[in-house]
DNA sequence: CTGAAAGCGCTTACAG
DNA sequence: CTGAAAGCGCTTACAG
């Protein structure tokens, strides 16, 4: 299909009878260009419909304008919100974006995506892996000579020196669990998610620490885990019920799982939110809309992604190492779909 | 943070004691060197954890090793499942993926994410956003000078010569459709999607077709248009019963619609699917769990943005002009949660 | 088996 | 206001 060779600036400046960097001073609205030169090569430019080749000039400027983004899949609501925020202000800003996904966030080969994105001389790299069991070991090992910025998306076990834009799972677990003692509850168990991963430990803590709090015990048949699916919510559930029947509020730690809650809810005959209360996270679109409509916590993780941008921006621009404030913590948005 | 300056050729070279162009043969695997230099100069790489610049490389080699691919947004499972789709065989084939995504597909300016990426040195050019209005005149316009590998991924109304993998919506609305007739269904409406879409316009025209096969009327009432979204699926189904209150089936063009149409019907009190029966598009993760399970059918999404990709490779690979078959058509997966 | 030379397409000081 | 020269980091013929 390459029918033509590419036009190149050599092509332009000989069209226009001038030399190559009076074309480049064009490019690059350099004022010291006459109006009639101006005119001529702008001319030839929009006849031969040329763009200069990006590779050629970042080669020579240091500079790529190329963002790295490291994602675990598309499959679940929140990264997906994530990428959204990362890309559309990356595009604000002037960076292209490259997109690795990772499928397995625990074994994939975390030295290769890094290289990957090295060698393509990306300007930064935002790393929104989550946190799960020891898969962000490397980022301690970091030497001075990693010379790219490098931030973090979603919070991490052991914050390193390196900028965190962090989600507070924390606060969401306390403001699910809150609202549904609010609301009544008397017994409120918890589904949590794989409790290799950070994000599942602490939306449980959060739920642990409310139940301290108002004076209610979080004992060990409360809870159960869940993988995040739909259908494991369902399997929670019928277990949760097992260990202890008294259950009559239930924290479910994303929406997908408080799905499958109320599918086997419904597949039991019990009223909700008579019978049960249910509190998810994530807020997905369908949310509002299932029977009856789920009440959840919100993540503000497009405003994430929006700041992780933002921050790596300026740490590519300034190019020094001046870190003030190493971690950024968004809230979370409580009480969607209240019911 | 840039403490050091990249490690170029030339230091690896000076380190090991040979000319850069020795060290360019061991990084391309060139046979002619002896093992005792090929030993130094593979110490030496490691040690400095050197890797080449790609964008030197793909200057001089005229190829980048990267993929453009331009897709409406993240916010609906189909596009989703078709990035996955696409990233996963571009990482396999050895490229890297230049993500852009378009947040309004009718209107936002077409010509500068080209352009943009033709800038970038993309190798190929992979299309993924709908079919709407308008919005595909440019592809009728490119002449000759585009010399880009450039494929189209879900179908559109007037083809190009250009190569597309669609889906066969077509045959999706005819096999929801026929599946809601031989379950006893004697009316059944529909909900179309954005009726300047394409792909809506398909699905409801093999729902035509199946009404008509099977001596059914497929009269105006029948039919009411959504925005793909759940509250549209529920707007739409209150408006259906009103313009025919016999209507005993719906077909629904995505699940979030039908995920609307679940929660009207329940808040009406009607049992599904005894007083109703529903079929959706999309099999998102959680159809198998609303309550009661969705009946839907799946879209080879995925698999055709893995095809798209085969096929721009070929294109990359071999650089001629001889396309056999320019259309792939990936076709439906019927009847998911079939109840 | 190895190196001197040219060049990919651009930009950046430096002269004039 | 404009051009000759050097160079970004690599690879590709071409000699030897």
């Amino acid at each position: 299909m390459k029918l033509t060779k590419r036009v190149t600036i050599k092509d332009i400046a000989a069209s226009a009878g001038v030399s190559t960097q009076t074309v480049s001073r064009v490019l690059n609205n350099h004022p010291d260009v006459s109006q009639e030169t101006l005119n001529r090569v702008k001319r030839v430019i929009k006849e031969t419909g040329y763009s200069p080749n990006i590779l050629a000039r970042s080669l020579i400027r240091g500079r790529s304008h190329m963002l790295g983004v490291v994602a675990y899949g598309l499959k679940y609501y929140g990264p997906s919100r994530m990428i959204t925020g990362i890309e559309r202000r990356a595009a604000e800003l002037g960076y292209s974006m490259f997109l690795h996904l990772i499928h397995d966030p625990e074994t994939d080969d975390v030295e290769f995506q890094i290289n990957s994105l090295l060698a393509h001389q990306v300007d930064g790299i935002i790393w929104a892996i989550p946190d799960i069991g020891n898969n962000r070991a490397w980022a301690h090992t970091l030497n001075q000579n990693f010379n790219v910025p490098l931030v973090f998306v979603s919070g991490m076990e052991k914050p390193t020196s390196l900028f965190t834009v962090g989600i507070d799972n924390h606060a969401i677990g306390k403001i699910a669990t809150q609202h549904l003692i609010d609301g009544g509850a008397r017994c409120v168990g918890i589904i949590t998610g794989p409790l290799n991963w950070w994000e599942a430990q602490q939306r449980q803590q959060g739920w642990r620490d409310v139940l301290r709090a108002n004076g209610m015990e979080d004992e060990e048949q409360l809870v159960t885990v869940g993988d995040w699916n739909a259908k494991s919510g369902e399997q929670a559930f019928n277990q949760l019920l097992e260990q202890d029947p008294y259950i009559d509020a239930i924290f479910a730690s994303n929406d997908q799982m408080a799905c499958g809650v109320l599918h086997a809810a419904h597949r039991q005959g019990r009223k909700i939110p008579e019978d049960l209360s249910i509190v998810g996270v994530d807020n997905i679109p369908e949310a509002a809309h299932f029977w009856p409509p789920l009440t959840t916590v919100r993540q503000g993780l497009q405003e994430a992604g929006v700041l992780a941008v933002n921050h790596i921006d300026q740490l590519i621009r300034q190019s020094n190492e001046s870190q003030e404030n190493p971690e950024v913590i968004v809230p979370p948005s409580p009480y969607c779909n209240r019911n």
